[in-house]
DNA sequence: AGCCATTTAGTTGTGCACAATTGAATTGTG
DNA sequence: CACAATTCAATTGTGCACAACTAAATGGCT
């Protein structure tokens, strides 16, 4: 071993400030410290908001297409999912002719909370100091890198397979 | 169904396809998957390699200042570093001049195994397609948010307060 | 028709994030 | 010194992400 290896020069890729995932998991966790507070009033948490916001948007959809919308799976979605209808504001129901999908619906209250969500969206736009225009270049950059690193972890599992 | 609201005029604040945070979070997650499948071989987690890359960098520190580079409280850490005292990978004591601290030491294990993880940023880097100063670009924009964000949960939790 | 691969939700188990609380050690103040 | 306030780590409880698996329904194929 000898001498503690202290390479560090000026390129140390293992340098957590270095690191755009780190830059990206920080700002993701300072989002929902924010939405935290805001969706309270709400009894939302921040992923059950997303939800919601996929439902007013779509109306009623099984929960595979809802999955699709948000990347997530049944194992996250199957108890979330009865969490919002524990707080009365989805039904679900098994559909009539596939009886696998088991299709969620608003229910009068869940539709009525809309209303109410307005203001989130304003007010997460207030905390940012961010323009419409910065928001959506970082958006598209975002999204943009979202894609390369999916394939390249699809890539990655099939050559592991 | 009495006709469903659908105001959704081209500014319908509350489509997701129109939230940064949403963004925020799938290439969060994307990155999750891709270094779930990287770190394997290591036998670490995302957020355990994030703790070593701080003890590498830093060398011993105890746990409220690994806390402090990672934004991160006990009680995510304490069950954390448990995880990677049972690896073998660091050891925990308690400070000798004042025994509320906790100190928390790379073994040899856990400093050999830098050597291993150098080759994490380069495949991570690979998979961007994205170059160095994109990058920095990104992670520049991205630090500004968080910490404008931060500022306004600050603002928020207290006006509740 | 009978059989089999696929699709769809749900369940189980592991690990992380965070709020709230506990308990011990330390520090500040009279 | 005594005692109140603070600091630090750990614990408890809730909720999310994801892998692996189960079970039921469906659709294709012979």
């Amino acid at each position: 071993m000898s001498a503690t290896p202290t390479p560090t020069p000026s390129t140390d890729w293992l340098r957590l400030d270095q690191q755009i995932c780190f830059s990206l998991n920080a700002a993701s966790r300072a989002f929902g410290g924010l939405y935290r507070g805001i969706l309270k009033d709400l009894g939302l948490t921040y992923p059950q908001y997303l939800v919601m916001l996929v439902l007013w948007e779509h109306g009623g959809l099984p929960v595979k297409k809802l999955g699709e919308h948000l990347r997530l799976d049944s194992g996250t979605l199957s108890p979330l999912l009865k969490r919002l209808e524990a707080a009365g504001l989805v039904r679900r129901e098994r559909s009539a002719r596939d009886e696998r999908s088991v299709e969620v619906h608003l229910t009068e209250e869940g539709t009525a909370l809309r209303e109410r969500a307005l203001e989130v969206p304003r007010r997460i736009a207030a905390a940012t100091s961010f323009d419409v225009d910065e928001i959506r270049a970082l958006r598209a950059r975002l999204d943009e890198l979202t894609v390369a690193l999916d394939a390249a972890a699809e890539a990655d599992a099939e050559a592991g397979a």
